[in-house]
RNA sequence: CGGGGUGUAGCGUAGCCCGGUCAUCGCGCCUGCUUUGGGAGCAGGAGGUCGCAGGUUCGAAUCCUGCCACCCCGACCA
């Protein structure tokens, strides 16, 4: 094996796999189509989690846990969002194994045992949580009804990506219930607001916010508000959902409520997610060709120290240096690992905490111990210096908070240089295969030109911005009428 | 599900056309000594049903058939 990754710019994919395995955050499981995440990657998303879930939380929401498995006649009723879904479906039929007559030592499923009602293995959760609201809802005194679930779920995909796109995968799920058309609008708003912020303060990854056209919509939803990021192969990312799904789930699952004055209606909904494929949109926005590049904020470790020495007596001395030093830091909420191994080499830490992206690299020897001096290199820029061993404290924290914002104002300015406002069908052809990146065009509005576009460019529309100013304008395509921008773009 | 490719030690691989000391090499791992300011050196060592199941043959990693898995490109998707 190689120990260099392969370069962005030869084979992006490659690099990309490389990358996950190699910086330790997750690799392919034996089973089609998932993946381990190995616990460096795990505590990064546990970081995302507790940020999320502390969001969610002071906006009124509640933590709840729903059944992993869906019988098929909850599952089928609401049409459209069991037909979006319908293709990738795993479902249990069976319930009991038996020992195989014919091959010694081999089990089989027993025939005996098929279930009268299959199950569906959720790839959301919509059906069987307002098949339970249902009982929940009487009153509008019951409402709002403001539900989160930390979940697993399972999509049958054709084809597989680590983090991106894995059979099951990991994240939340909102599932909200209001009285009102607006108030649960307001609540897909906020929550889409809510993973703007946190994606781009956190995560350092700049999004647009917009809604979907009606062909990339969320089954069953009336409106799908999202957040798109702009990945360095150019590729778009769609990071997270918020749908607002008016009263389509209330009326399949019979849910209504009675209002003050007396009367019976259904319940309005909201339903929104991010999930495991947001550590995906992490690595591929601000990685480079040494690894990963961690973004402090989500860093599990923030600063490490490597230790330069020659026998016992030097590591004694700076030990007792770089330990004084990690325990200031860690008065200060920083995370510090000393790595005082004695079976690898400086070198080799060096890479090594390149390639799994540490924000902050100190290097402590002999020379440094003289002058009482430590090298601080930043993961970002690459850059090493020397700083007093007295400044540290005062270095390190604000050093941290600037290298999370150049992080993103350097993936924003990628983002916006990828941006192309485009009016005429060539040159959306031209710049989509030379530069890629968002086109900014106009769009007549059909899900048929919308098609037509996909089968010539691969491109789909990630979104009608909150931005995008009304603006007489002729469809890139058909050259009909149309009063605004759409983003267009390649995507994961 | 269509088109292409791959499967040999924990990882990455050579060998396959042309069957016969071919199981190769690198990384990693173990032991010892020397090393330590950007992926250490030397010496010794452990580790393999050559994806699985059949077949052809005196003999198969190599040829044939079937299956399985994975990767890439389409279709599908967060």
């Amino acid at each position: 094996m190689s120990k260099k990754l392969t370069k962005r710019s030869e084979d992006y994919s490659k690099w990309y796999n490389e990358l996950v395995t190699k910086a330790d955050l997750a690799e392919n499981s034996a089973v089609r189509g998932c993946m381990v995440i190995k616990p460096y990657g795990y505590a990064i998303w546990e970081k995302m989690q507790a940020e999320l879930d502390k969001k969610f939380k002071e906006t009124g929401h509640q933590n709840a846990y729903f059944p992993l498995f869906v019988p098929k006649n909850l599952f089928e009723a609401e049409e459209k969002n069991a037909e979006g879904f319908a293709k990738e479906c795993a479902v249990v039929t069976h319930y009991r194994l038996k020992n195989n007559p014919d091959e010694k030592g081999k089990l089989m499923v027993d025939p005996e045992a098929k279930l009268e009602e299959e199950l569906v293995v959720r790839p959301t959760s919509e059906a069987i949580i307002w098949s339970t609201y249902k009982n929940w809802i009487q009153s509008y005194r019951d409402l709002p009804i403001l539900i989160n679930q930390w979940a697993n779920v399972v999509r049958w995909e054709m084809r597989t990506r680590l983090f991106l796109r894995t059979a099951e995968f990991l994240w939340q799920e909102g599932h909200t219930a209001h009285a009102t058309r607006q108030e649960a609008l307001d609540e897909t708003i906020l929550i889409n607001d809510i993973y703007a912020n946190f994606v781009e303060n956190f995560m350092a990854i700049p999004v647009i916010k917009g809604v979907k056209s009606e062909s990339e919509r969320f089954a069953g939803a009336e409106q799908t508000h999202c957040i798109e990021a702009l990945m360095q192969d150019g590729k778009a990312l769609q990071a997270g959902t918020s749908h607002f799904l008016g009263q389509n789930f209330a009326k399949a699952f019979d849910v209504k409520f009675a209002t003050k004055e007396g009367k019976l209606e259904h319940v309005w909904a909201s339903s929104w997610g991010v999930s495991t494929r947001l550590m995906g949109a992490l690595i591929m926005t601000h990685s480079d060709d040494n690894g990963l590049v961690l973004p402090p904020n989500l860093a599990p470790i923030q600063v490490v120290i490597v230790p330069i020495y020659k026998g016992e007596e030097q590591l004694s001395a700076i030990s007792e240096v770089a330990l004084e030093i990690k325990n200031q830091l860690l008065d200060l909420g920083v995370s510090v690992k000393f790595d005082d191994r004695d079976n690898v080499k400086p070198g080799y830490k060096f890479n090594d905490y390149e390639l799994k992206g540490v924000p902050l690299r100190i290097a402590i020897g002999p020379k440094d111990l003289e002058k009482n001096q430590v090298e601080l290199a930043r993961r970002d820029t690459l850059s090493k210096s020397f700083i007093s061993k007295d400044s540290i404290v005062e270095v390190i924290p604000s050093l941290l908070k600037e290298i999370q914002e150049t992080l993103y104002s350097k993936a924003m300015s990628f983002r916006d240089e990828h941006i192309s406002e485009v009016d005429d069908f060539e040159s959306f052809k031209a710049i989509l295969n030379s530069k890629g990146g968002f086109i900014s065009a106009h769009w007549d509005g059909t899900v048929i030109t919308e098609e037509a576009i996909k089968k010539a460019t691969k491109a789909t529309i990630r979104c009608i911005p909150h931005t995008s100013k009304p603006e007489d304008g002729v469809c890139v395509f058909s050259g009909n009428p149309s009063k605004q921008r759409v983003l267009f773009a390649k995507a994961y």
